[in-house]
DNA sequence: ATTACTGTATTATGAAACCAATACAGTTCG
DNA sequence: CGAACTGTATTGGTTTCATAATACAGTAAT
């Protein structure tokens, strides 16, 4: 699992979580039956109160998303929205979709765009 | 200028305010030397507090984005032009991060990422 | 049975966001 | 000069978010 928290974006931490473990869900990067990692385990490793990733947890128990087995690590649901390559472009294009829409209402240019694009992914990968 | 709030994104109102002001000065939609509308009306149009409009409107005075004339309208502000690009540069920046994180999430080629924005962009140029 | 893990409940605290109401100080116009 | 506009300061309140600490109830392994 992958999640990159932004403190300055304003949206609550515990939304975030929600948002990109639901992302990666969908998208097929977790599967059906995968563990999640522990309370203990993810608070630590983001910096943030083990109740907050709890929180994150509970919600996404509560669409399906997650599910709870006392005792033991929270699970990707069955349940969990169906992995199709349409879906994952789709929802990799509705992010874009934000950008574009602002991108054009600036005027920069589409090879200029698309560089910076490229440059951010690329310097991503180079920090793994 | 145009101001569309979403109740449920979880950023706070006068953070969707500053950065949907800041787009559109930066953008070229509000000129140096524009009136804003009052915190007063404003407030009326969106439903929500004047003192919400206010911490917007003192931010992005603090940043130079707006100029305060006691008695009057706030207006937009006159910024150097190298200091726009550069702003312009920060807000295409800052919307294709979430992009970002989300071709990474899916893991997404590179290529085919950049070639989605190359196309989008692309697509919505030939509907002008 | 004990240890080590799992998640959540509960209580308390503090910060942030938003609201409401009132008041203040400014400019402009008739 | 008064009315009507401008933005902000202040005080007090509510809700949301996040944290901290402790405790509880579960499973699995030894």
């Amino acid at each position: 699992m992958f999640i990159v928290l932004s403190p300055n974006s304003g949206v609550p931490v515990y939304r975030q979580l929600i948002e990109q473990i639901r992302l990666q869900v969908t998208g097929g990067q977790l599967a059906p039956g995968d563990e999640m990692p522990s309370t203990r385990n993810l608070s630590a490793q983001l910096g943030v109160n083990p109740m907050t990733v709890s929180k994150a947890y509970t919600q996404l128990e509560r669409e399906g998303v997650l599910e709870r087995r006392p005792g033991r690590s929270l699970v990707v649901g069955t349940l969990a929205p169906a992995e199709t390559r349409t879906k994952k472009l789709e929802q990799v294009r509705e992010s874009l979709a934000t950008a574009v829409t602002t991108i054009r209402q600036l005027d920069v240019p589409t090879d200029e765009a698309v560089a910076m694009l490229r440059k951010m992914l690329d310097s991503h990968a180079k920090e793994k």
